[in-house]
RNA sequence: GGCCCGUUGGUCAAGCGGUUAAGACACCACCCUUUCACGGUGGUAACAUGGGUUCGAGUCCCGUACGGGUCA
């Protein structure tokens, strides 16, 4: 009797193929379509529905039953609510990291086990190895499409009854494939923007969800040299909504970056050409998911990276008391964010992240 | 008020009688990208105004407007 998979198909090409190689293996697939954002988009086209077209489309050539889920509520109140909050709070959460944790391998896992799955799938770009009992997650093939950094809260329970069934593919090869079977996805464009919401116009979309609060900008002198709309709408290194142009005398030129944010006085302090005021010695990371398991040395040597698609950088990670840690960079880092996920590898082992309460400069 | 000086794209800023009127930053688009960003490529966009001089005026002269300085 073959072991049954349930796969979380999004429409896209990445979980189409995903399903269609897990049929070749043999196994008894169904695909899970989930909803979990009921609101149209600034143009008033919900993509739900077209990606669940999609998914019917190449449920049907694969032959597998497929099942739509709506978890509109638990996304509000597992991902959301956490993503104002850290916005209101001035930093820049990821809310893809914990819809992983919180929906992708929470109740969706739930709704699929309902189904009868020995295993879930996704169509993510990462390997999954089982040994000993214990699960590791690790890099894909495809290094460029790597995303074990969105997958770094993942626990051992949630990587237990896992597949990944694109580890070992290249992007443009589930293209090929993709295209040879005719899959009505072949030629669709990758997702962006936040998982299930979309790619929006982030300023606007957030000011739906938050009161903004106009300010000053302030070069690092102290000298106003502009205003902001909101400290919700920057991050650190950002460059662009500065409406920032050349200065007076200034034959130089150079581009301005937000280097700190204050939100007691609800100050934006920008740098002009200059971008050494960004770059930080070592960071602090709190609530720590070690994914195989935590190390037994308090302090050691690995690589990590502060957002995704960052190259890994050579660190050295100390174990605080509290569980926390503190990670001394080889070389400075731009831009290490509170409210980002700092992820820590070795080899192509993921070891887990946290979230970076604080940098050191 | 008198006398000087300045006024080029959204912001800086080249140009000094014949240029498709540079470049930077901003902005926009596209690319990159399952966060937010960074990054890459490309694009839109200007001679304050009226009159002269000249074959030809952003460039020279005069007036006007608006800035800045200076003198009793």
């Amino acid at each position: 009797m073959s072991k049954t998979v349930v796969i979380g198909m999004s429409g896209g090409v990445d979980s189409s193929v995903a399903a269609l190689l897990l049929k070749q293996q043999g196994y008894n697939v169904i695909g899970l379509f989930m909803q979990n954002w009921d609101e149209v988009d600034e143009n008033g086209c919900c993509t739900a529905e077209d990606d669940f077209v999609d998914v019917r489309r190449v449920s049907a050539l694969l032959d597998i039953p497929y099942y739509t889920v709506n978890f509109a509520k638990e996304y509000m109140d597992r991902v959301f609510s956490y993503f104002l909050a850290e916005y209101k709070a001035g930093r820049t959460p990821n809310p893809d990291v914990l819809c992983n944790r919180e929906i992708k391998f929470g109740p969706f896992l739930e709704e699929a086990k309902k189904l009868g799955a020995d295993y879930i799938a996704t169509g993510h770009y990462c390997k999954i190895l089982h040994d000993n009992c214990v699960h590791y997650l690790q890099k894909a093939k495809d290094q460029n499409k790597d995303q074990t950094y969105f997958l770094n809260q993942l626990s051992q329970a949630q990587l237990a009854d896992v597949l990944f069934p694109l580890q070992d593919m290249d992007k443009p090869d589930v293209r090929k494939i993709a295209l040879e079977y005719g899959l009505a996805t072949a030629k669709k464009k990758d997702s962006t923007g936040i998982c299930f919401i979309g790619e929006r116009n982030f300023k606007k979309f957030l000011s739906t969800y938050l009161p903004a609060q106009r300010g000053k900008i302030l070069d690092l002198s102290g000298k106003q040299v502009g205003e902001h709309d909101g400290l919700m709408y920057y991050t650190l290194g950002q460059r662009k909504g500065l409406e920032l142009g050349g200065i007076k005398g200034d034959t130089e030129g150079g581009r301005w970056f937000v280097v700190k944010k204050d939100l007691k006085r609800n100050i934006l302090y920008v740098s002009h050409g200059d971008e050494s005021p960004l770059y930080s010695k070592s960071c602090e990371v709190s609530g720590f998911n070690w994914i195989p398991k935590k190390p037994e040395q308090t302090e050691f040597s690995c690589m990590a990276k502060f957002r995704y698609r960052q190259p890994d950088q050579p660190v050295r990670v100390t174990i605080k008391q509290d569980g926390g840690l503190h990670i001394e960079f080889e070389e400075k880092q731009r831009a290490v964010t509170e409210g980002q996920y700092a992820v820590l590898y070795d080899g192509i082992n993921c070891l887990g992240g946290g979230v970076i309460e604080s940098a050191e400069y």
